[in-house]
DNA sequence: GATCATCGTTTACGCCTGTAATTTTTCAGT
DNA sequence: ACTGAAAAATTACAGGCGTAAACGATGATC
């Protein structure tokens, strides 16, 4: 499983692949206060989990995601919704609504997303 | 922030309190395959992070949660919503669709909610 | 071809985690 | 008070993580 620190440096990929590690590291040292050689061992730790590849380019690397953000985001979505849920949707956005976090605009588009549910169905 | 092992001691403390280090080993022994000490290892921890409490009883301690369920669902959820979904209810739940991982009764579920919300809304 | 700047690779290091084994403390009974 | 069982506290230890420094390879330059 990939951490939350190389899950930064995935973001960046996902946004616009590939790219060479100095690049990465503009867009991710600034935000993150990273060093050159912090950026190069996640991307190393990435590259032996396999969840990034590497292409050569001239004197370095190109590197681009092979885990897609889909992927990462139902494992990471899935595993909370187990483990707090019972692996139920409704009771998480319940716990939402409960808090108050529902904004004006979620409530719009669940709306929306039911009633496209609703279309398919029939 | 308290780990995975930490939270399963947690979850059976939210279910019942206080309890000894016996009972929680009972509890949680068998399914997770942990010894003694390993339990009271975890419990040490999660004293010295103030997420339980300790009740001296006779010669053993009764153990009680400090931090609520609502409390750790909630940093949890936000802290998915916040990392993957822009912290947005709604493309979670889009999210789920699209996988299809919305059950009838999840379907049933949220719409009843978003009614519900309708009514107080009025 | 030797040298320097640049990449990438290897190593480091302290803290957290999962999982205990070991040691110490504490009652209960003699 | 002394001993033994039971509970708690301390220590351990390997692997992962965040964060880099050190080392090595490689291509551009003189």
């Amino acid at each position: 499983m990939i951490s939350e620190a190389e899950a930064v440096v995935m973001e960046v990929l996902w946004l616009h692949e590939p790219r060479s590690a100095e690049e990465i590291l503009a867009e991710v040292g600034p935000t993150q206060g990273w060093q050159e050689g912090t950026v190069k061992s996640l991307l190393n730790r990435l590259l032996k989990k396999k969840a990034v590849q590497a292409a050569r380019d001239g004197r370095r690397y190109l590197y681009s995601a092979r885990l897609t953000r889909e992927q990462y985001v139902s494992q990471q979505s899935k595993g909370l919704l187990d483990r707090l849920f019972g692996g139920r949707v409704a009771p998480l956005v319940a716990h939402f609504s409960e808090q108050r976090k529902l904004s004006k605009r979620d409530i719009a588009e669940l709306r929306k997303l039911l009633e496209e549910l609703d279309d398919e169905q029939r």
